[in-house]
DNA sequence: CGATCGTTTGATCCGCATCAAGATAGGTGG
DNA sequence: CCACCTATCTTGATGCGGATCAAACGATCG
């Protein structure tokens, strides 16, 4: 049963049963609260984990104490892709559970030593991080040509496909603060740009989404956001692993 | 000869001769002038790219025609990893020359098909991906907390360490134009900060640039720029490779 | 010597951050 | 059920940094 768990998350969906039953032997599931740190900047990189369900919050130490949300991770994606790659020691960022979690936690020593006979789960990572880096590049290119309200705009719908919510109305997942966070925009920020959105045929109320005018929404939104790469690889599994990690817990 | 040179560079270190003596049989060595388009966006994905000599701009067209640059690269460094990786069809973005190049071109197909017998490649490339997306957060950040002057001066620090040049007196290696595009800023602003290095112990004068007080500097460049992975890697390399690339052409 | 490209400087404007205060909501206990 | 508290969000006023537009300056090159 947790075998079939595993082939339905992305990085080992090219793995054999085998391989599958090696790594289980090699790993546990673990729970981290909402609130709860999976790890500090400065700790040892001990493990890679892999969300079974939940969201945890990346974001770095600023100098002055502030917080740099680098990203928002949700079922299906994995922690630690990047300092698995760079062979660091210890952790340049901090991971905070957002909601409660589950995780797939993998020692990072038994799997650099057994990389070769896990099937290509070097080239599932390699994916992984291009999706990232290439994410990180549009986003770039967003703080530098868009508003704060089409940035915003962008992120709704993202967020909205790759959730599989109904568009014509869901709710927030997570606060304004941590998607204004996430967004580099500050809450004020974000707050003032909500009406703006009005134009682009998106109406917020609270914490609640809809997609009013998809066809104006769709002139205003990058086309690199509406059918992101990510968006069709994830899409429907936050669904499938409610269900198993209910099995699996 | 040309064995030891593929060695020599960071993506190869590790291959073995029998490796590098294939991977030699099916590249070949290519040069691509000061101006001159490597590929464009939306041309196919057929190659991948190690520079031997040389500097590549590497940019997107924004919807209004605007140039965002997202990476200078430079010798040693591989062109298409992440779309190689991402399994693209198509280029995201542009690759032109800004100083007369010599690169290696290894057809795209033939490395996929290969990849499981060219070494640990795989994970070379992770590393390569994993430092990008790291260099790509660190920006970000930067960008958010940082002035124009204090993000120019972490990257002409960076400059100094990866070219091993002399900072008491070095020559910028690029335009102005370019460094302001690389750094995400306009050349106006660039410009404007010039004056404002004096703080931070660095002294600009048309395109001689010195460091006049090291200690000044590091108290105000973050700590993440001087000790950069990618400099201490590629330190030495872009020198060694002046040499090499003569022979090689 | 004009022509082109890269750079600098000036004037102005706009968007976002910042600071401050008020509003809303969810939860607790009397 | 209401008063209270805290966390989250909204709104207002203000300021600053960098973008933008415009023009002058400098260098390089046929």
């Amino acid at each position: 049963m947790i075998q079939l768990t595993l082939q339905a998350l992305p990085i080992f969906s090219d793995s054999n049963p085998e391989q599958v039953a090696l790594i289980i032997r090699n790993s546990r599931i673990i729970t981290c609260d909402n609130g709860k740190f999976l790890f500090r900047h400065g700790d040892r990189v001990t493990h890679f984990y892999v969300i079974f369900r939940g969201a945890m919050q990346l974001f770095r130490d600023t100098p002055l104490g502030y917080e740099s949300t680098s990203n928002i991770l949700t079922a299906g994606e994995s922690i630690n892709a990047d300092e698995l790659a760079a062979c660091q020691t210890n952790h340049a960022i901090n991971a905070r559970a957002v909601t409660d979690c589950s995780l797939l936690e993998i020692p990072i020593l038994w799997m650099r030593e057994n990389f070769n006979i896990l099937g290509n789960m070097a080239s599932k990572l390699l994916t992984v991080l291009a999706d990232r880096l290439d994410d990180a590049q549009v986003e770039m290119e967003h703080h530098a040509t868009m508003s704060a309200a089409q940035i915003l705009a962008c992120y709704l719908q993202k967020l909205c496909v790759l959730y599989d919510y109904d568009p014509r109305g869901f709710v927030l997942p997570y606060t304004k603060q941590l998607i204004a966070s996430r967004l580099r925009i500050e809450r004020e920020t974000l707050s003032r740009a909500l009406p703006a959105l009005k134009d682009y045929g998106i109406t917020v109320t609270g914490s609640h989404v809809s997609f009013t005018d998809m066809h104006k929404t769709k002139n205003f939104v990058c086309e690199k956001c509406s059918v992101s790469k990510q968006c069709k690889a994830y899409r429907g599994l936050h669904t499938g692993m409610e269900k198993i990690s209910v099995r699996g817990t």
